[in-house]
DNA sequence: TTCGGTGTACTATATGACCAATACACATGG
DNA sequence: CCATGTGTATTGGTCATATAGTACACCGAA
């Protein structure tokens, strides 16, 4: 459960919570039936506040992908990660939409697109290893 | 001269404004000494605030894409055209990256994340013709 | 039972983006 | 000259995000 917060990226913190808390689940690095760390834990580990991950967790409530066990903890669902997998795929390609598209209306040739997508891929492997 | 302003995007109308007129310029759409839309124009024409649009016009100028001409309206600067592919490369480089290193940091199967771009490129050519 | 950790709820505050409205200085065309 | 259209500046308001602090109900272990 190692989470990267990035504050002025244009999305709200809450919301890279979601996602990142989501591609974990679907990678089967937090199980079903297993608790997430608490509202605290998470928000000391983060410094950030803890409605902020307060918030995250309860937009994971309410799809189903969180269960509040009262007074333990917050479990991930049993069913959660067919449906995690399927949400990453959707939350990614939406994103590459968006930035292809630019890429595109802005008149770039396809051959520097193209280049420019391989090095960034290249990039992302190198800077993961 | 089109643009097209998608609000709840996460990133703001100004700079929405900011990279599509720099995209303008580097295709040549519009050429160095050319006026660009008056701020209230603009803004009519996108029904957006004229305060947001003379926000992006005051970053443009401060990076010397346009010129001040006042009274008259606002001018591409001379050099203006080659720094605006330079800075149209580094800007969709920057987003690219981004995306592709949320996509990998996830966990997604690179055959996965090249499905996903290929058909993102597809669909922004086709909807764009 | 008691205590500490859990989720949850509530109010208040600060910041940034954006909208709304107004006012002023300048240039152009009638 | 003067009316119109420019850029520019200022003030105030709304909304979403995030922070800060407090309070309550619940569970489990000592």
């Amino acid at each position: 459960m190692q989470f990267s917060i990035e504050p002025n990226n244009g999305m709200p913190i809450y919301e890279q919570l979601v996602r990142q808390i989501k591609f974990a689940v679907a990678e089967g690095v937090v199980v079903p039936g297993q608790l997430v760390p608490s509202v605290r834990e998470l928000a000391r580990q983060l410094t950030i506040n803890p409605n902020t991950v307060q918030r995250a967790y309860q937009q994971l409530q309410s799809e189903e992908i969180l269960e509040s066990l009262r007074g333990r903890g917050l479990a991930v669902c049993i069913g959660a990660k067919r449906r995690c997998i399927s949400d990453r795929q959707s939350l990614l390609a939406e994103r590459l939409t968006e930035v292809v598209g630019e890429a595109v209306r802005s008149g770039l040739d396809h051959d520097r697109l193209r280049e420019l997508i391989e090095k960034a891929i290249k990039q992302a492997i190198r800077s993961g290893e």
